[in-house]
DNA sequence: ATTATCTATAGATCTATAGATAATGC
DNA sequence: ATTATCTATAGATCTATAGATAATGC
């Protein structure tokens, strides 16, 4: 009896799902597809998660939680600011580097459906906010300080976000256009790891 | 007789297909919901384009077009390397901020159809190549003579991308999150642009 | 008894095409 | 005559559910 055989049907759905949704998008993976996947019935899809709609909800839940928590790290009181902001750039891009579809993931939603980006909002509660408003006040300390130029913590994330994202969705470009083999690609992100780093820390310099 | 009712319906069908796709994706649209939205029936839609792969193609086809020229666009011999490179860097973000929907149109596609990657390749033929190595020579003109730092155009390119498609990949979340209107967005929006300049500018600093 | 899994099917698409009719260009 | 437009339909999905059967927990 294999490890697979022992996972509950229910487990083996919503992971082959997670994997398809991941791969494809919602709206290009059928019930069908994913049942034929796991090696079960259509109908049983549909018995554990009642609709495709919820089932996408579950794995979206899982991913949005992964990607919101790599960014909310608290690290050590010792630590100086800009060590700060460097640790929480280069989590943001590991977890990325580990979920490299998450990025297509997310953005194919927002288009399709964004009523969904309310459900986030919703169910992570105020802690997000919380992080947000510490490392604000962090922030307000070191521009008094005339550490950091006058800068609000939004473009940061902004700026974060875009350079760390855009490296992986831009990948499947560079392997078409630039013949990238998966390991090159590897290298040239591990390169843009810490320039995205540095052009951050030197953007936030006075 | 409106401007409308002037118009070809294949004109018709295209530009409201064009509309559709960008809204909603390829694979959300039928070929029944644009005939709908035209006014026509679906076999009409079939008859001009034949199949509705065709017709997303020849949409794809002017978006790629668009998006790739607002790159390519060779300034005046008279402007300084720096000023050359905020030019392109404004008016990538300015063919943006008229085309919100393209990077979702374009991620979207690099998904479900990477082979499609491989079309732009070959339609655009050694235009965008030449720009890009007459860059290039301008850059390592620049680094030779010390004004700028030791970096590849890739690394470039790819932050004024990643800077400039993060803004409006967010959009929906900011609106969302932050309760934004369209204006505030616009406001927004405008200063990222200055901000990403700058940002570019600051990381070829030596 | 309850829960898990299957078979079968209704009903709603959707794409693509065949074949009929209307409009247009000589 | 040729081109544009329509009606009708085949065939392929796909989602969701009803109802039958098998497996499991008391």
């Amino acid at each position: 009896m294999s490890a697979e055989t022992d996972k509950s049907m229910e487990i083996k759905i919503l992971e082959t799902a997670e994997r398809l949704f991941l791969e494809k998008g919602l709206s290009l993976t059928s019930t069908t597809e994913i049942a034929k996947a796991v090696g079960c019935n259509q109908a049983l899809v549909h018995y554990y998660f009642r609709t495709k709609d919820k089932l996408f909800e579950a794995v979206f839940q899982k991913k949005i939680f992964v990607f919101i928590t790599s960014f909310m790290k608290i690290d050590g009181e010792n630590l100086s600011f800009e060590e700060k902001v460097r640790h929480k750039i280069e989590a943001h891009f590991d977890m990325l580097m580990e979920n490299q579809q998450l990025p297509f993931l997310f953005l194919n939603e927002l288009i399709t459906n964004p009523s969904r980006i309310k459900m986030i909002k919703e169910n992570f509660g105020p802690l997000p906010s919380l992080v947000y408003s510490q490392f604000e006040t962090e922030l307000d300390a070191e521009i008094q300080k005339g550490t950091v130029r006058p800068i609000a913590v939004i473009d940061i994330i902004l700026s974060v976000f875009s350079l760390n994202i855009g490296v992986f969705l831009v990948k499947p470009v560079m392997k078409e256009v630039l013949a990238m083999e998966e390991k090159a690609f590897t290298a040239f992100a591990r390169k843009r790891r810490e320039e995205n780093v540095q052009m951050i820390l030197m953007s936030l310099k006075p």
